[in-house]
DNA sequence: CGCCCACTTGATTAATATCAAATACTGTGG
DNA sequence: CCACAGTATTTGATATTAATCAAGTGGGCG
């Protein structure tokens, strides 16, 4: 839970109460086991996942079986906060490594953005994150080459890592195959390959399938052409609450 | 404003009092030009923009120039609903041909929901029906060939045009230059230009910049891998509303 | 008429996919 | 600890897709 915290943090600042309601928003984790569905594609859920470790994906598929990554979740991502108005699910979530997920029924999220609007429009600021930054995907997809995407990913996945307190020195965990890296990306697996010997020729990256370390921030980011903007993150508007020291207000 | 009334209708019915509710949401529409921006990147505007006729898209850059339009509008599509949140927009927003916007205020739609919860329901149904279409935008990117990914965008614009009422026969008003789809489907123009003529070949569609007809719509949507589910136009729940007559309850 | 676009065509090149095989790695049972 | 099977990564060769470059064509309009 903490690391939902951490990330809404990035939002807006919480009184102690708020952080405790939100500690308690579900039950105990269940994990799932890399690679199981957790949501499929014409379900309709009742609940909403807050993923609490490991990586989860969003994937949608073709008839013939070419399969895309729509996006994945990191700690302290939940799910699809607007599955209650569709109808169905158009495409699935899946765990993509072994993944601690809670439940949270619906009652509970209304009955929290009742009693708190702060937390209510924290979780809103977080859909709309998502939402950015499935635009700055297709923005990749569309204009990006094969090496900047990838780069353009790791990027990403440093920051949103970071935002929840993954990171350390410059490495992240990350079990991922490179199949995975392929269909994130939209690339062949043996392009993938060839990308990341590139990326660690060029001394921007090293990545073993299970962890990621950026060498070099800087050159990695103007390689891909990155600007954290659609990541929202520093967009925290200082509210006051109970642990802002009253002092400083008029000082 | 009739537009929007009959996409929103695909989702839930509405009563008389609801109906002519959603007719005054605005003043009367501005004229804006094509190619013109209506909102940019870094902006944080105050309303939210219906646009009532012509077509307008969302779009994003890189700071070498590369360009991708990560979405479109019909009329009847409300840009951003939910843009009260972020700080900043993290793209921009055009009008494509010449196009008629209406601006709503903030406080018109909190007020607006405020007393007529399905229209609110309504509202949402719409942004995340839009979020949907850019999920399957993303895997047209990474997994369908070019020719796909024309045919499939030229399917959905039939079926979004239909929705509101802009189809006659089987033709749709579509004023765009071969650029547009080329920055629509990150492909480049010489190579659009090819795969239009390979379209029209297979006797699929016809386009002339102005006007698109869809030749052979069953055809086409197997071609292009179409499944129209992600559209969500078929969830009208038939609420129960004045218009529908008491006796058939009971029959 | 002539100019400016947009569209079209052809030729070439670059990016990426595919196919096939080799190598490394992981976990398992003996 | 080793052998082995199964999976993931790497490599090389080739094919395909799509981009780029360059040069037309054609239509609308001042």
């Amino acid at each position: 839970m903490d690391a939902l915290i951490r990330k809404l943090e990035h939002f807006s600042q919480f009184t102690d109460e708020e952080r405790r309601a939100l500690g308690t928003l579900s039950d105990l984790p269940v994990m799932v086991g890399p690679r199981q569905d957790i949501i499929r594609e014409g379900d309709n859920p009742t609940g909403v996942n807050l993923i609490v470790e490991g990586y989860a994906i969003r994937y949608k598929a073709l008839p013939d079986g070419r399969r895309q990554i729509l996006g994945y979740f990191v700690a302290g991502d939940i799910c699809d906060l607007r599955v209650f108005v569709l109808k169905r699910m158009d495409h699935s979530i899946a765990a993509l490594t072994q993944v601690a997920v809670r439940v949270i029924s619906e009652q509970r999220i209304l009955d929290m953005t009742d009693r708190y609007p702060r937390i209510m429009r924290a979780l809103w600021w977080a859909t709309l994150v998502e939402e950015s930054i499935s635009r700055e995907w297709l923005l990749s997809m569309g204009q990006r080459t094969a090496a900047e995407r990838i780069a353009h990913l790791f990027c990403e996945i440093h920051h949103r890592a970071r935002a929840v307190g993954l990171v350390e020195g410059n490495s992240v965990p990350l079990p991922l195959r490179q199949t995975d890296l392929a269909e994130m990306s939209g690339l062949s697996v043996v392009h993938v390959n060839r990308v990341l010997q590139e990326l660690r020729k060029r001394r921007l990256i090293t990545f073993d399938g299970q962890m990621l370390t950026i060498l070099d921030i800087d050159q990695l980011a103007t390689f891909a052409l990155f600007d954290p903007l659609y990541l929202h993150l520093d967009e925290s508007r200082g509210t006051i609450t109970k642990r802002q020291p009253i002092s400083a207000v008029g000082a």
